[in-house]
DNA sequence: GTCTTATGCATAATTCTCTTATGTATTGAT
DNA sequence: ATCAATACATAAGAGAATTATGCATAAGAC
């Protein structure tokens, strides 16, 4: 796992390119993903997911559409129009900050 | 300027590894070598600088020097023994947290 | 010569984002 | 039956920054 003071603020970027890649999924679909893709290293907490969920849709980035699977809900979570053109942005903003970081700290970005 | 989010977590590591590069310096000279490695993007702010200073001396990471150059002081830091083991290790963190997040959001490094 | 900008340190109040803890409930495996 | 995994949600607290404030000297512009 990664030292999470580095994970602060990549939420809301991790959400919206997943979402994006993976089309309709739901909250604990979407920790299972990222811990695929990360190889194990981010591991969601549903304390920061599903606020940050919650303020994505309120934001009209993301849209929900509620499904009863026998006796269990699961939320799933679309992203809007309004989200697929921000989300470009928000991955161009980060990879603009490893290259900074990487002048800063003088390194070669692997 | 970036988005400030992105920085959290990365004080520690910078000011860590630019005083390892650079040797004796005090707070102000440390904000302009950022300001110039970063082309500007990285402004870090005093109520930032000092405090994180202030953490990585009491934990010995860093150690200082007090100088008057007339009638103005400067504070001069030094990275430690201590200092200079552990900057390894948190460049080296921040290296994987790039690679990590590289692949969930699934963009090569540059 | 005075006024603004730059230099130089420091702390306090506030904000933001996340972790940890708690709560509720269903499903599948042993 | 019991435990782990699935599935959602909110609240209290911690951590790291921003913003605001305070003090003071030095240099450059006009």
């Amino acid at each position: 796992m990664h030292s999470p003071e580095l994970l602060k603020g990549t939420l809301q970027t991790i959400l919206l390119k997943v979402l994006k890649d993976n089309g309709k999924m739901y909250g604990y679909e979407i920790t299972q993903r990222v811990k695929e893709l990360s190889d194990g290293r981010i591991l969601l907490t549903e304390g920061a997911l599903y606020p940050a969920l919650h303020k994505l849709e309120a934001e009209g980035l993301l849209q929900t559409e509620t499904v009863h699977m026998g006796k269990r809900v699961r939320k799933y979570y679309t992203i809007t129009p309004a989200g697929t053109n921000l989300v470009g942005d928000r991955v161009s903003e980060f990879m603009d900050f490893i290259k900074t970081m990487s002048a800063v700290l003088q390194v070669k970005y692997i």
